[in-house]
DNA sequence: AACCTGTGCAACCGCTCACTC
DNA sequence: TGAGTGAGCGGTTGCACAGGT
């Protein structure tokens, strides 16, 4: 029964949306409100599907939207609603006034999620590997955009406050850091990369013992750990070592001791866990 | 300086739900 | 009651850019 796509798509602009876009939309959305986005890019006289433009206003121009980076209380919260709901990115941008679900889902994605220690078994843990491929095939000269596309000189700049590399502080080890669900996802993801190179082997199989080692005598840490002591009350992502009063990863330091120190981190961490803070 | 790789985010896709007729 | 339609949601992709080699 194949249902009708949404918009007519030929003749229709995809990809980033220009300043002109934008105000058009805007215009007629703070006039006449958005009773029906499938009519609506017609009348605002805009070449755009429907969707598209509801993605945007929701997305972008709506004026409740808080740009930039989430602080560290949003992130916790996120953390804990994720916990609770799961991937329901619209019930837990409904508790993040000003934050809507595709910038949450991005943020989960990109710094969250990696914070926490890798792939909570959803959505796009393949990621690393597709990129990589796409790296791969990209330089071998592939992916452009389709001809309807916008080029490159309308893109939008970052929005306002958005620096384009956010990332909010510490890297984990992802070794360092697997609690128990992940084992196996970490294991075949260094199973990957010695695949792929020669160099580095002797540091990936420590990595793999430390990872053994983090799983087998490590007390798990559970979600709760991360929820009740939060990631960023520990302080590992706003924070270096010195802030807290611990001896950071050593700034020349060798692997080892990055290990060491992140280790002690997590055992600390660990008695932490009952430093409640939602 | 040139190239390569990883990251972050905006936008798209496809599915499901809710509603109407 | 079932088909058609619009809106919403979650997953995925494409691209620019920063940092590394």
């Amino acid at each position: 029964m194949g249902r009708a796509p949404c918009c007519e798509k030929k003749g229709l602009r995809r990809g980033a949306w220009s300043p002109e876009e934008d105000q058009r939309l805007v215009a007629y959305v703070r006039q006449n409100g958005h009773p029906n986005w499938r009519a609506l890019p017609r009348q605002a006289g805009l070449l755009r599907c429907g969707k598209s433009c509801r993605l945007r206003w929701i997305n972008y121009l709506h004026p409740d939207i808080k740009r930039g980076n989430f602080t560290a209380d949003e992130e916790a919260l996120v953390v804990r609603l994720h916990r609770e709901l799961g991937n329901r990115w619209s019930a837990i941008a409904a508790q993040l006034p000003g934050r809507t679900d595709n910038e949450i889902k991005n943020v989960w994605h990109t710094h969250i999620k990696k914070r926490l220690g890798g792939d909570d078994g959803g959505g796009t843990g393949g990621r690393q590997e597709k990129k990589a491929r796409k790296s791969r095939t990209r330089t071998a000269g592939a992916t452009k955009r389709p001809a309807a596309d916008v080029d490159s000189s309308e893109r939008q700049p970052a929005s306002p406050g958005q620096s384009s590399s956010v990332s909010s502080g510490v890297t984990f080890s992802a070794a360092a850091v697997s609690s128990s669900p992940d084992n196996a996802a970490a294991t075949s993801r260094q199973e990957e990369q010695l695949q792929v190179g020669g160099a580095g082997k002797a540091e990936m199989e420590m990595e793999m013992e430390m990872e053994s080692f983090s799983s087998a005598e490590f007390p798990a840490i559970d979600d709760s750990f991360w929820s009740s002591a939060d990631v960023t009350d520990l302080g590992l992502c706003a924070m270096d070592g010195d802030e807290l009063g611990i001896a950071g990863p050593p700034s020349s330091s060798t692997r080892d001791q990055d290990m060491e120190f992140w280790l002690k981190m997590l055992l600390e961490a660990g008695d932490m866990r009952d430093l409640s803070v939602l």
